[in-house]
DNA sequence: CTTATTGGTATGAAACATATACCAATAGCT
DNA sequence: AGCTATTGGTATATGTTTCATACCAATAAG
């Protein structure tokens, strides 16, 4: 490795050795709830387990869970409230209006599409996979939360009610989730969780009602997983996110592109 | 989210969460030395920066950089020389006679396939990205570590000499992170990176030779990305990663093979 | 108005990390 | 031979984080 190389001109990171940033254990307590919440695990007005289950739970005492529990009330992501039947209340997302939810977004754009371009490589992949793989488990649980997806996006009445959207949302997290598990394969679940996790804060409280055909596309993911048939999962996937990648552009003022994409 | 439901019986995952693992500080540092040895930013022999330095650059006390140092001893990646001159020296991995290589790779071999599974799914949508936005700089990195590899093994003796499969390994990692960056997509570039050092793991200490056309597949992937042919470079990645799981296969036991794939 | 549940507070011990200073081995140079 | 520069080894005092445990305070149900 000589010096003055166009590797090294181009990559700073020759002989240097990354910087040690080591999260303290209620940084990663508070992690690993905020995640749960993203992915729907919890949704708006659920209650979390109490402070010392979760200590358990968690393996972590209930000094560190608490002092998470600070930093996500600072965020506005859950409340607390005192005595019986109190507990820790996962909080709605505040609703904005359109034109501070499309600055917002904007202000997000690069992010969100790199995530939407890490979900492509790994669950394109993830679905091709999940042909040869899945058992009839996973298959069940899919066709189970295509019904409750369905079901909540059935009338016009409902796509529009917050509480359906969440459970909507939450629903399709769990859908891509299970077929990373199905395909097997530890780093690219963890690679989907990521992903999913990263895109909630962003847009999750974005959508303000769902698209009439926002199933459609599970469902020719599903048949086609169904089916093992590995190209057509991997194209119906590849699909199905850019499709989602347009409906979060239509949601952009109309000056708003960047250079991206 | 109701309960006995598919998708609650195959997920334990329903509302729980994840126990917090709190990395301490001299783990996240040996993690990173480790790291940067296994991407061959280090290579067998070369001496790593003396502690005061790394405290510096990896900003830790030198007590916690000491402390990450015994553990690299203790795994026999590092010797500790005191004196003028002494120092953190990289170690020769132990070589391994073909017997004891096949059985330790066969240990290995679903976490091999699961991080060449990985691979395929970033490096592939990686190159296919790069075709759009890789720079002249990028060209120029990737065509010099082209020149790097073809020289290491363009002779038969170099090809079975340690010292040159080394460099080798550390030129073909850079190559492949050069890609990813040139993907311009942070999440997908930490993937990379993340497989790579995983995978030295496991074969960095298996390959006691280089096959002659050790580096073809790079230049049909270099050429494609150069031509902006993105269909071609995601097809010729494939190819590359596919034609690296085979010649792991034929190191193994002919009776080792898994369930996978 | 008692009881069960849940968050809030307090405290001392243990583990971890830091900063600083100094010791010890080693190679090269005079 | 002995000085010097470099580098790992050791010691110590301090501050922070995490833990285990115990107890206090608010709240709702019976």
């Amino acid at each position: 490795m000589q010096d003055n190389s166009a590797v090294d001109q181009l990559n700073a990171r020759a002989r240097t050795i990354e910087s040690v940033h080591a999260a303290a254990a209620y940084e990663v307590a508070a992690d690993n709830i905020r995640r749960a919440i993203a992915l729907g695990r919890f949704l708006p007005g659920d209650k979390l387990p109490p402070e010392r289950e979760l200590s358990e739970q968690m393996q972590v005492s209930r000094t560190t869970i608490r002092e998470a529990v600070r930093v996500l009330e600072g965020e506005g992501l859950i409340t607390v409230k005192r005595g019986a039947l109190g507990g820790l209340v996962v909080m709605r997302p505040p609703s904005l209006g359109s034109a501070e939810m499309g600055a917002y977004l904007r202000t997000q754009l690069r992010l969100i599409y790199e995530i939407l371009d890490f979900r492509t490589a790994n669950e394109c992949f993830a679905a091709r996979l999940a042909c040869g793989r899945r058992t009839q488990s996973h298959l069940d649980c899919l066709a189970e939360l295509l019904g409750t997806m369905s079901g909540l996006c059935a009338q016009k009445a409902k796509r529009e009610d917050v509480s359906n959207i969440s459970q909507f949302l939450a629903a399709d997290a769990e859908f891509h989730l299970t077929i990373a598990h199905a395909a097997g394969n530890k780093l690219i679940g963890k690679a989907v969780g990521d992903a999913h996790a990263a895109m909630f804060m962003p847009i999750g409280r974005v959508f303000k009602r769902l698209e009439d055909r926002a199933n459609a596309h599970h469902e020719t993911i599903y048949a086609a997983i169904r089916d093992q048939d590995a190209d057509r999962a991997e194209k119906e996937m590849s699909l199905h996110i850019a499709a989602t990648r347009k409906s979060l552009r239509n949601l952009l003022p109309p000056n708003a592109e960047l250079s991206n994409d």
